[in-house]
RNA sequence: AGAGACAGCCAGACGGUUGCGUGGGGCAACUCACGAGGAAAGUCCGAGCACCACAGAGCAAGAGUGCAGGCUAACGGCCUGUGAAGGCGACUUCAAGGAAAGUGCAACAGAAAUAUACCGCAGUGCAAACUGUAAGGGUGGAAAUGCAGGGUAAGAGCCUACAAACGUUUUGGUGACAACGCGUUCAUGUAAACCCCACUCGGUGCAAGAAAUGAGACAAAAUGCUUGCUCGGCAUCUCGACAUAUUCGCUUGACGCUGUCGGUAACGACAGUGCUAGACAGAUAACCGUCCAAUACAGAACUCGGCUUACAGACUGAACUCUUACG
RNA sequence: GGCGGCGUAGCUUAGUUGGUUAUAGCGGCCGGUUCAUACCCGGCAGGUCGUUGGUUCGAAUCCGACCGCCGCUA
């Protein structure tokens, strides 16, 4: 995934949280928001609770592959952000389904 | 054969497709190279590096270390020894200075807790009691060193042998200390209670700090320089808040590997050889195939040396100890 | 990344210059009072003092190592 595609700032991550509407399955919880910079760009937030550093590294890297495999059907002008809500090990085809049905929901595919 | 003890190493490998980070090449498309650990962890110590002056002087306070010798840049680390404790043994473990410098504390029990005489024992006495004593009883973690013999009115290091503790001559050892001899029995424990002695320690930390851009406010005296006081020194236009998140610091280092030599060892010297992450929302992933007994603990954030903690399984070495069987 | 603090009964806590059996309130249970309920009165139970080693005759308390939680620092 390339680095334009990605949100970067703490303050980037604050106005989405701030102003975002919400989609859910029991895998993950999608936040978003339109914006003003034209290529739709992803953020990831896995918090503390989900385990060490090797746990947490592991999830966000499935997320990201399962993201970048959709990345070229999403529409432009919007930042996005996923949060797992899961306690166990995902599956990474779980994730893949998961992830474009909620980019589906929310009317971005 | 079984059961142990010691030292060390590895931490899946190979291949394919699609992707990620850094660097090089190329106008570009693209292509090449490299890309987490033994603990990267906890942040318990020691350093480098940066700023405060070049890190300073004195007093105080505070913190740490605590057998000896050596190693190391340094250390609270390591090695080799000493002593003590544990184990049949190979071997392992130990915050291991000072209690005759002083202060504090020692509940309950017990006659008595740093001091003593309750029951006893012996003598005197009709008795009450007085005197001597510390064998025996009982309490306690701790009660005038234990035990045997002599001795005695009964007893007692009062005397003797063996042991214990302390002091000390000589000898050996760089030293901790050990051995032998002599003397003494000097009334407990606690210093991870205060304390004493010896030694060490300036503070803050890469969010250190340096450079750059944009837009401001205030205004001439104290302020700042990160434990207190005194001294000394330095900076002076100053200030705090905001935005950018750009560049440097940022990876070649007390570095790794191999060999030879010195040393019991930790380690050192010399020669050859190698370059092995450097991000800034933060790079290793997804999907397969083969092998395999199997994949545990776990993810760099300025860098090193240690310590501590977590850890599936496999392997190696010297042939070290004990038990059993056979020869 | 750096620094500091806290863990005691179901909940909130006292005890933290070592000493006998660890304190209180709320809550829980039992009994009393009332025609009955509440208030009220009396009693009872409930604790590996976060875990684990050490120092000491003796540890919630002193020391070390771990575990969990909270806060500060841009």
């Amino acid at each position: 995934m390339k680095s334009i595609y990605r949100l970067k700032k703490n303050y980037q991550y604050n106005y989405v949280y701030k102003h975002a509407d919400s989609v859910a399955d029991k895998s993950f919880v999608m936040l978003y928001c339109t914006s003003h910079v034209s290529p739709t760009r992803v953020g990831f937030s896995v918090s503390k609770k989900f385990g060490k550093a090797v746990r947490r590294n592991r999830i966000r890297r499935q997320m990201k592959a399962a993201v970048s495999e959709v990345m070229p059907r999403v529409s432009d002008g919007y930042n996005v952000v996923f949060i797992p809500r899961k306690s166990e090990d995902y599956d990474f085809d779980e994730i893949r389904q998961s992830v474009s049905r909620l980019l589906g929901k929310a009317g971005l595919l």
